[in-house]
Parts: C-alpha cells; structure tokens; sequence
DNA sequence: CAGTCACATGACCGCTCGGTCATAATCGCC
DNA sequence: GGCGATTATGACCGAGCGGTCATGTGACTG
C-alpha cells in the first residue's frame, strides 16, 4: 500500500505520478516495466517513488487494484436495475467493460498484463486477486441465471464461469483483431472510442447468442 | 534458425541441450528464461548457445516451432479416420491435446508462455504465427463443420473459431485449477498423466455440450 | 531566527543479463 | 604425425535493472 507520503501529495503531483506508472504498466508487464523509466517521464527522482511506495511490487499492486476497482465501478454504474434475464445482463456487462476499455485504455492494458501474468512468482498473487473477483462476479451472474431457470440447471458451474471468463477477456483481442485496432497504440493516442456501439453490439449480439443456443444447428 | 554447427552435434548432447532448453522457457516466459541457466544445466560454456544459434530469440523460436509441430503431429497421429461430426472431431483433438500436454509438460508449457505473450516486441511474431496456425486448424474444423451442416451457417466464423481457440487454451487453467494440478511442479517431476482419461473426458463433455447446445434453458 | 520535519534528489551499489572474442582443445584427413 | 577446420571455452563487456542513502531543500513553528 501506498506510504502516507504518496497521500500528502499535492493531488496534481500525484495523478501524473500515477498516470505515468500506469503508462508504463499498459506498455510493458510487471518485469520489464521500468521505474526509471516512470521517473523520466513525470520528471522526478528515482529514490521519491520509494518514499511513496515500498517498492515496484507495492505500487503495481496499487495501480492493480485501482484499476479494476474503476473498472468494476464504472460497469456497475451503468447496469441497467430493472432484472433482465442472465444473458442480457452478461452482455450488458461486457458492453460497458468494453466501453471503458476503450476510453481508458492504460487501465485496460494494465489489468490485461495483469490478467495473464501467473508466469512472475511475485504477481501470481496480484493475479490471483483479479481473476478470483471476476470470477466471484461470474459467479453470481451464473447462479441468479440458474435459480431463475434462465440456464440449464445441469451446466457445471465452474467450467461455466471459466468460459464466460476467459470469452470475455479475449473480447479485446478480437476486436483489435476484428476492427485493426490495438490497445497498445491507444495507450500512446490517449482516449478515443474507435469501435462504434453498433460494431460492439453486433459483436456481442453474436457471443451472446453462441452462449444462449451453442453452435449446432437446430 | 539453427546454424550448421547445432545440427552437426552428437545426438546425445543435441537432445541434453533441448531438453534443458526447453525446460527453461517452460519455467520461464521469453524475457524472464536465462541462456546462464541454460548452459549451466546442460554444463557447457555460454559461448557455445552462440556457436549453435543466432541468439536467444533464434533459440526460442526453433524450440516453439518444434512444440508446435510435436503436438501437432501428435494429434494428427491419433485422431480417427473416419469422418465424425464437428464436435466429435474437436473433442478427439482436444482431448489428444489435452493428453500431450500431460505427457510433455515442458512443451506444454513452452507453447502457453509462447500463445500469451504479445507483451515483448520480439516474440510477437512468434506468438501471431503460433495462433495463426492454431486458428487456421480451427477454422478448417469449423468450416467443414458448417459444410457438413453440424453448425449453423449463420454463425460468425471468425468469431467462433476465436472462442474455440480461447476455450481450449484456458482448458489447462481449468483443469489445473479443478484437480490441483500444477504444469510448473510436473515440468520439474517429468511426465506422468496426473489426471485420469475418465476425469478429462468428463470435463470436456461437459465443454462440448455447452459448445454445442449453449447455455440456455430448453 | 533557529530548529524540526517531511520531502526531493541522484550518485551509487550489487546484480543479472545477452552477447563477444581471443584462445584453446578436438577432430578428420592425408 | 602434422595440419587445417571445426568446435569449445569462459573471462569479459556494456547496459539496464531495483533499490539505497547521505545530503539538500523548503516550509512551517515557537
């Protein structure tokens, strides 16, 4: 956790600060993110980040938790509260994840590193806590959808999750792959939504039935 | 690709410094994996790495394409002849898959470090050509499928074949997290089929099934 | 004005890395 | 045995990393 120095910071001194780590998190994963890197580009010394931070796990765990943490706000912000049925509440869901991807694209591409990254020792756990949250989110969706026999009792639970899981989170490779876009470049470009809502919608009108009636004809 | 002197080695030390190679990358994703190590397993000088290949990145991409085309061929070997139904097609090569990759842990995990990790500028032509040849083993699956009429025509292609593709790579997260098993342990321990046919099977009727009739109720 | 305290600084440390190269050992052939 | 070609070696290089710490700075306090 951030150390109180990093709290009495002048707010504008710290949301450069933060947003150059997160520039520098969207742009490279946790090992060959540089903190000097981060330095030279707010304009600082090396030694403040370590009056701010325990160090460069310390601050990729902040920057971790902040992101997802905005992430999930802003999706649970803009669900819709009357109850629709399970599937128009994951699309509605993943529509809104995909909007702020698109509009924050640093804090998309942080928590994408942080997503697939069990390879470092020291960010397995930093991962761990993201996927168990979407998961514990996923979960909840699942079992609604099923005690109100929008899905087949018999599915199994877990695997169902994992599936939305890992669909949801490969959205944004295909997307980029779909509409020649990359993430990476709108890191550097700043905000900006190139794909249109309808794009996204046709997109997910397509999962969402993949989902609902499988792959088989009839 | 390797140089002249690489293919000129006795067999013996050939096969010591694949093996301890590819074991490295498999602990290790491309940035992290250390060509120091490397040679200290295998105890020759580090000199040497550089007399059989132009590199590390040379090295890692001749060790991916040889996974590649291990577990392709593995496959290929074991799936039946007789022309079954999409689904049964894809649930031979899925589960064969899913079998080397027990049997051959350390290119297993060889092949997953390589399909996430778009991250580092020099692997990501490794990566594309990886997904690339797994996408176009889907997509022939897919379109005979929809040939045959398993699948409904309607049905986006490339989306599909994308969800197809996610869905059988994250297959190892969730059976090592549904069985307690770890790839990284087995890597170090050696082969051996920690998980059962019968468990496997179980697992991917039950992906089939949602594959093929989704997740709806009715 | 002196003293205190929070904060900023950047030279510096130790380490690891990929890669090099002059030299030495080894091999194959006549 | 001798000789050229091939292969092996490991000390060494330059670079980058995360992290440290003695010193400096400036603002508030009594």
């Amino acid at each position: 956790m951030p150390k109180p120095t990093f709290l009495n910071l002048p707010p504008d001194k710290r949301r450069r600060f933060v947003d150059a780590a997160l520039n520098e998190f969207a742009l490279h994963d946790y090992r060959a993110a540089s903190v000097g890197r981060i330095v030279d580009a707010v304009g600082i010394a090396k030694g403040s980040v370590y009056q701010y931070f325990d160090g460069k796990l310390d601050l990729y765990r902040y920057l971790v938790d902040l992101a997802a943490e905005t992430k999930f706000r802003h999706i649970d912000a803009r669900l819709a509260s009357d109850a629709p049925d399970f599937f128009s509440q994951y699309r509605q869901a993943t529509f809104h994840g995909a909007r702020f991807d698109f509009s924050e694209p640093s804090y998309a591409s942080l928590l994408y590193h942080a997503t697939y990254e069990p390879s470092a020792p020291e960010t397995a756990e930093v991962s761990a806590r993201l996927r168990a949250a979407s998961h514990a989110y996923l979960l909840g969706l699942v079992d609604a959808g099923v005690a109100r026999g929008d899905l087949r009792a018999d599915i199994d639970r877990d695997m169902t999750v994992y599936a939305l899981y890992q669909l949801t989170v490969a959205l944004r490779d295909f997307l980029g792959a779909r509409f020649g876009f990359s993430f990476e470049d709108a890191v550097h470009a700043g905000a900006g939504s190139p794909i249109g809502d309808q794009d996204l919608s046709a997109v997910l009108d397509e999962l969402v039935g993949v989902l609902r009636h499988g792959l088989a004809l009839g």
